[in-house]
DNA sequence: AACGCGGGGAA
DNA sequence: TTCCCAGCGTT
């Protein structure tokens, strides 16, 4: 039996019910794709469905506000996915009629589109012979036909995706693509597979060269840089407090935040007086009481660490451009400012 | 070609 | 801790 036959008997047997492979919706297999794009199935999922509750179509999302998408987004991450996915609405139904592309080329022009995702949503609603090549693929065909090129260089993405193309099932693109990934998830697992049930061990260079805990080989390690945030939380006499939408290029962007004094170090009450002078658009304060005595927060992204103190700023008068708390639920923030918002009480 | 971009779960 | 997840866009 051949590679893609017995990738397409063993996920005969072992594949997951997920909701997006119930449908050939092209809306319902974007959303999935662009959702599950570095993150696990069991975190997209409640996302999946909320989205689906809130916006059943294409035209309800283009018709959403950036604000709405990025709350629902809240806490998923890779927050360029949320507003490219929105842009993408926008134009499927401005430019589209309403209807996406049904080629592997028209799909990858979308906005957050890109070779995996184009692949998969031509071959899953449109039965395009195109390979999906997503990490848990390279895991299967680095081990199984024993490749050590680095997955995540030139010259090994392109290996890949011929091998891909070579050994998939034209005949059956939608649960072959379907398969290897997740005969990748579940049977060829990055840590301790148990090849010992796998019905592929037989013929994997992997297994046969005893390779299979350092295949596949990816370079580069993400170095980590530290960052010193200081939020200042204003509280008027009227409950308000300052948000402000973080713009430009960094994380977390058109997210909301309180207002932020960043540093090159950690900082105590004095110096963040000081560079708060230095600062304009801050309002003039008082004291400031430390939030968290602990010591800083620790945020911990993929690479950044984001050294953290909340700033309590008791405000007499009121703040002109403030928002009261209650209402603060309503924006996008990143999970840092929401766990803040969760465990402070007023 | 290299880098920036989140958050969380598993070992 | 470390790894890596149905990757993409920018520089």
């Amino acid at each position: 039996m051949s590679f893609s036959h017995k990738i397409l008997a063993w996920y005969g047997e072992h594949q997951r019910d997920l909701p997006w492979r119930k449908t050939r919706d092209p809306y319902k297999i974007w959303l999935s794709e662009i959702m599950l794009q570095q993150t696990r199935v069991a975190q997209g999922m409640p996302y999946y469905h909320r989205f689906l509750e809130a916006f059943p179509t294409v035209r309800d999302l283009a018709g959403a506000s950036e604000e709405k998408v990025l709350k629902l987004w809240q806490g998923l991450g890779y927050y360029s996915r949320a507003r490219n996915l929105h842009a993408t609405a926008k134009m499927v139904v401005g430019e589209h009629g309403g209807e996406f592309p049904r080629t592997y080329e028209g799909l990858k022009s979308l906005k957050g589109v890109g070779d995996y995702t184009a692949s998969a949503i031509a071959s899953f609603c449109f039965d395009v012979p195109e390979p999906v090549v997503d990490g848990n693929v390279y895991r299967v065909l680095a081990r199984y036909f024993g490749v050590d090129l680095p997955i995540n260089s030139t010259e090994g993405i392109k290996y890949f995706k011929e091998l891909a193309r070579e050994v998939m099932d034209t005949q059956n693109i939608r649960d072959y693509n379907q398969g290897i990934m997740e005969f990748g998830a579940i049977q060829c697992a990055p840590k301790k597979p148990y090849c010992l049930l796998c019905p592929l061990n037989e013929s994997c260079v992997a297994l046969k060269e005893d390779k299979v805990a350092r295949l596949p080989v990816k370079l580069n390690k993400t170095k980590i840089k530290e960052r010193h945030f200081n939020y200042v939380v204003f509280l008027d006499d009227n409950g308000h407090t300052l948000m402000e939408q973080r713009r430009g290029k960094g994380i977390w962007q058109n997210l909301y935040q309180f207002p932020l004094v960043e540093s090159e170090q950690e900082l105590d009450e004095a110096s963040l007086q000081q560079e708060i002078k230095d600062k304009n658009g801050i309002p003039e304060l008082g004291s400031l009481t430390l939030y968290n005595t602990d010591g800083p927060i620790v945020h911990k992204l993929s690479h950044q660490h984001l050294h953290t103190k909340f700033w309590m700023a008791k405000t007499p008068g009121i703040l002109e451009e403030g928002v009261h708390w209650n209402k603060i639920a309503a924006f996008p923030v990143p999970v840092l400012i929401a766990d803040f918002i969760k465990t402070f009480k007023i």
